[in-house]
DNA sequence: AAACCTTTGTTCACTAATTAACAAATTGCG
DNA sequence: CGCAATTTGTTAATTAGTGAACAAAGGTTT
């Protein structure tokens, strides 16, 4: 596979953080390409030549922080829900502003879906129906129900301005994993 | 005047930043245009066409920060000494790593004459030898008084890890300052 | 409602940076 | 000391990003 041009990663780096850090600021619709470009220091048309609009910037904005938690489903397969939980509570403190911003904002409703649809996808790899505690139960209803009170918990964690350590949400929802899956 | 493209600053910047990162961490003699170039994210061609070779870039850097605090210089005119040197001793605790390895390395002596030079041509305009404390007194003689002394006192400050906080510096250097110029 | 200002989206000629290749020099290791 | 590995410095074709200009659309002010 031939190698991707450096500056191509640097760009669309810059294009994201300004845009994180602009929505630390104020309501993504009030954010401007010219805001963006401003803040990334790069120009209106480079903007233009990686994304279609600012609304394709943020799906793909989503997308990128989708992918990074699949990176972290992986990262986390061997480990049980105990050693894998804090990898995700991580992740949520280190992109706190993001997620913030993504389950408040008038995108919530999309955003929501597609994180849950993500979890529904890596909790289905998770759950046993053949034998355990689970035998004999629908496996879609044990994924939905678990992935629904994920996002609801994460949901509350985030727009309560993190009412319980990070460290601490790791634990309660490996027991909770642990307890349903 | 026409405007200059802004990857040329991106890419000075993104160099000299992984200079000093790098300094941080091992000798400037150790480090290799190869460091450099992985540590800014920039091809080694890229840094050949902006210099001519490591030690080229370390006199552009020292002549950076030797124009910042030119400006600092500036922006302090109006000002006693007393208000004036806190200017001084902010940006020294900003640049720490910078000055604390300009200082202290094989490179120390050419900075430390290069600095001295500065000194002395900014303090030329602040000593009067027509009236007052310094009046029949030789202005080179003062001067040089001076920035040595300035020049001393500074190198203690990085070389001693900061044995006094930066606004305590800036208060003892203002009186210092009101004393003699 | 009209006028003015700002932003959007696009285009294009130009510029800066890139990748890869190369010979030469330097450094490190056995 | 010889060899291998790494780094240096350079080059050229290519690519990504640039600044500026433009028409159209949207927002703000009078």
């Amino acid at each position: 596979m031939s190698k991707v041009d450096r500056r191509i990663g640097k760009t669309q780096e810059a294009i994201k953080n300004a845009v994180i850090d602009l929505m630390s600021e104020k309501n993504f619709d009030e954010i401007t390409i010219r805001d963006i470009s401003d803040r990334a220091n790069v120009s209106r048309g480079t903007i233009y030549l990686h994304y279609l609009d600012k609304y394709d910037l943020l799906d793909k904005l989503v997308e990128s922080h989708i992918n990074e938690l699949r990176e972290i489903c992986i990262m986390g397969a061997d480990l049980d829900y105990f050693s894998g939980s804090p990898l995700w509570t991580e992740y949520f403190e280190r992109n706190y502003s993001f997620f913030s911003f993504m389950l408040a904002s008038k995108g919530a409703p999309f955003f929501r879906t597609r994180f849950l649809d993500f979890l529904i996808e890596q909790f289905k790899q998770e759950v046993d129906v053949a034998e355990g505690k689970n035998q004999g139960l629908k496996d879609e209803l044990i994924v939905r129900f678990v992935a629904s009170a994920f996002v609801g918990v994460v949901e509350w964690w985030f727009t309560n301005n993190k009412p319980i350590p990070h460290h601490v949400l790791a634990e309660h929802l490996g027991l909770l994993f642990e307890r349903n899956l």
